[in-house]
DNA sequence: TTATAAAGTTAGATTAATCTAACAAATTTG
DNA sequence: CAAATTTGTTAGATTAATCTAACTTTATAA
């Protein structure tokens, strides 16, 4: 059993996996605000647990195991957030902080409860995947459709929060999964949309909505300059 | 700041204190399974952090500060109890585990959430006041209806949960604070209850409703025999 | 009221997570 | 390529929370 200090490892780790290539002592402490000695003897002690790869001077690589157990621990963290919002009506920037908490949470049942209640998110509102129960992401990053630029050609394919009233909004205004959306025009000032599709050539969408509608854009038309 | 530790060993000696009367050092080590040593030197500590008086070979008494914080953790451990149950739909068995952990986590407004999700409740379920910001434990413990013999008059004085349903379903009976019932007869297989209020002489309230009613039972007119 | 038992204390060790200081290896650069 | 810089390692100390072993104080009871 990993602690809680074990886990920001691991997390670190991870996330710093993914966003370079090779991951060095130093990174990792610098990230997790701890000496070189420190996170030297940590990383020691993560590949005693199987964690972790590694070689003195050499880069250091998590192992799957590591992998799994990190991606669990993101898995959490997210779904914590998106909870916060949406069930516990925090405002995104208070959640991080609290998410740090409860991510060190055991409890399966206590996650998979909020999975149920948020419908099976597969990201975050800001586009990053939420790791599967198998620690695999998805390959796939999504991206808020307020993100889109005026233009560009979308494909939605998911949503960050599937509540009973946002559905029922989503039918009414003929919105579906799979659907190809144009990005006409953005509000600067309340941050809304308008978009074209089938059947709709011109419905106004607020931000609020929008940073909820996670979309692919399309490769082949993007943005007239 | 207290650590986790630190806040259990608290809130044993508030519990502790609220159902014995002297606290001895070996009802805190048996409590929290600790060695004698470990609960000295604990105790040490702890009344250096001002949150104890202790003097060698006396018993233990938790300082006003010790009371606040010990009760502050109670709190948070009920409400998360209630929360489990009543928005995650959890059974009532699988709670405690859970809510040991969540107990410590550091977000007054996470815990200021819940208790208005769950409508500022008075009681857990089983009647254990649950501590107010103050630290303050109402004198008044509740019951729940569903622990009261046939024959007694009871006030309804607090819900252990108070959803829009909940609350419609008691407007539908006639049911409202301050009321006073009579329990008529209890039904052992489904835990349903007969009981009798004003312009209502017998109306039937199931096992699931007689958990959630707490009452006082007036110490007048107890139960025949 | 002294002997025995129970309760409490002290001393010293262990593990996890952190630090600083000193040194060693690897990399960069003049 | 050698000097300088950066990066990584080792050694040794500290704090929190735990333990066992040994000893002391308080309480019980014959």
């Amino acid at each position: 059993m990993a602690s809680p200090t074990e886990e920001n490892y691991l997390k670190a780790l991870f996330n710093l996996a993914n966003s370079q290539g090779e991951i060095t002592l130093s990174d990792l402490a610098s990230r997790l605000q701890v000496s070189l000695p420190t996170a030297n003897s940590m990383v020691k002690s993560l590949q005693k647990s199987q964690w972790l790869n590694y070689e003195k001077y050499k880069p250091l690589t998590l192992t799957a195991e590591g992998q799994l157990l990190a991606a669990s621990i993101i898995r959490k963290h997210r779904l914590t957030e998106l909870f916060l919002v949406h069930v516990m009506k925090f405002g995104w920037e208070e959640v991080h902080e609290v998410a740090e908490q409860i991510e060190h949470i055991h409890s399966p049942k206590f996650f998979e409860r909020m999975d149920e209640m948020l419908g099976h998110p597969a990201a975050d509102p800001h586009g990053s995947p939420i790791p599967g129960l198998d620690g695999k992401l998805q390959q796939q990053s999504y991206v808020p459709l307020s993100s889109v630029l005026p233009g560009q050609k979308v494909e939605l394919l998911a949503l960050s929060n599937s509540s009973a009233e946002f559905l029922e909004f989503l039918n009414s205004r003929g919105l579906s999964l799979g659907l190809t959306l144009t990005v006409i025009s953005t509000e600067r000032f309340d941050h809304s949309m308008v978009v074209s599709y089938t059947d709709h050539p011109r419905e106004a969408l607020s931000g609020t909505v929008c940073e909820r509608l996670l979309v692919r854009v399309h490769s082949s038309a993007s943005a007239a300059h």
